[in-house]
DNA sequence: TCTTGAGTCTGTAGTTCCTACAGGGTTTAT
DNA sequence: ATAAACCCTGTAGGAACTACAGACTCAAGA
């Protein structure tokens, strides 16, 4: 018993992943999401791995990185003979942004969340949010 | 003596800020970013708040939010007539999306950090980056 | 089995958020 | 005073979607 792999269709997709169907298809088109068998009458047929893929790729939009970005990330699951050296190279650059950008929405999570208080006390506070990210 | 606002150009106002001079005009027309007064011969003259400001734009932007959802904090900042419902009700909310932001961005961390350790042990490793924000 | 309605197909055009000129005026340093 | 470096407006292009239009597919009920 491998993995029994239940296709479903593009809406499903679309339902499973959060991503719209017409930006699947534009994934699929740019290549950053490979194209899935299709059914007898041309339906693609997605498996639970496409669902997997997509969702990182939501996700690390939402984190702002640009659709390179993640190409180059993804470039490391899809392809296999990078040396050490490459693949470090890769991965330290995408940490030091990652923890640059945790860095800076720890700051804002503060103030946001100090604001919130204030406002709990009863009195409208005014929003230093800017000096959270204003370097 | 209360603040001396040296003011500078949109070209210095870029080199500060980190955002392209086209990107500062386009902020402006769009009303993100005040009209800055101008020179006599029509050049825009910026100061110390511009700078603050576009700062937290471009970071914010680097976080994911979208310009419509910075322009939502900073109309907290802007104007001073909310009740404290309102401001805690867009507060929470960002809140919420930090929070979960900040939450990928460590497992993001994690399995990033994890590739770099067994590289450095010699041999390269494969990439579960997907599984870090798969669902 | 035939029909009907929801779902999917390709292709093209529109939106958001920038980015890159073109053609001209302004500042500043020599 | 004059050239280099800068700024102006306006328009056109690119990235990453988003929204149709018109035609085809599929599942389910009469």
């Amino acid at each position: 018993m491998r993995s029994q792999k239940r296709d479903f269709t593009i809406g499903a997709l679309s339902k499973y992943s959060g991503v719209n169907i017409e930006t699947i298809r534009y994934y699929e088109k740019i290549e950053i999401m490979p194209s899935p068998p299709r059914s007898q009458g041309g339906y693609r047929l997605y498996s639970e791995s496409h669902r997997r893929r997509l969702s990182f790729i939501r996700r690390s939009r939402e984190l702002g990185f640009s659709l390179e970005e993640i190409r180059g990330l993804l470039t490391l699951v899809d392809d296999k003979s990078y040396t050490c050296a490459q693949v470090e190279n890769i991965t330290v650059n995408h940490l030091n942004t990652t923890r640059r950008k945790i860095a800076d929405l720890q700051k804002l999570e503060a103030v946001l969340d100090g604001m919130v208080s204030k406002c709990h006390g009863g009195h409208v506070p005014d929003c230093p949010v800017i000096d959270a990210l204003s370097l």
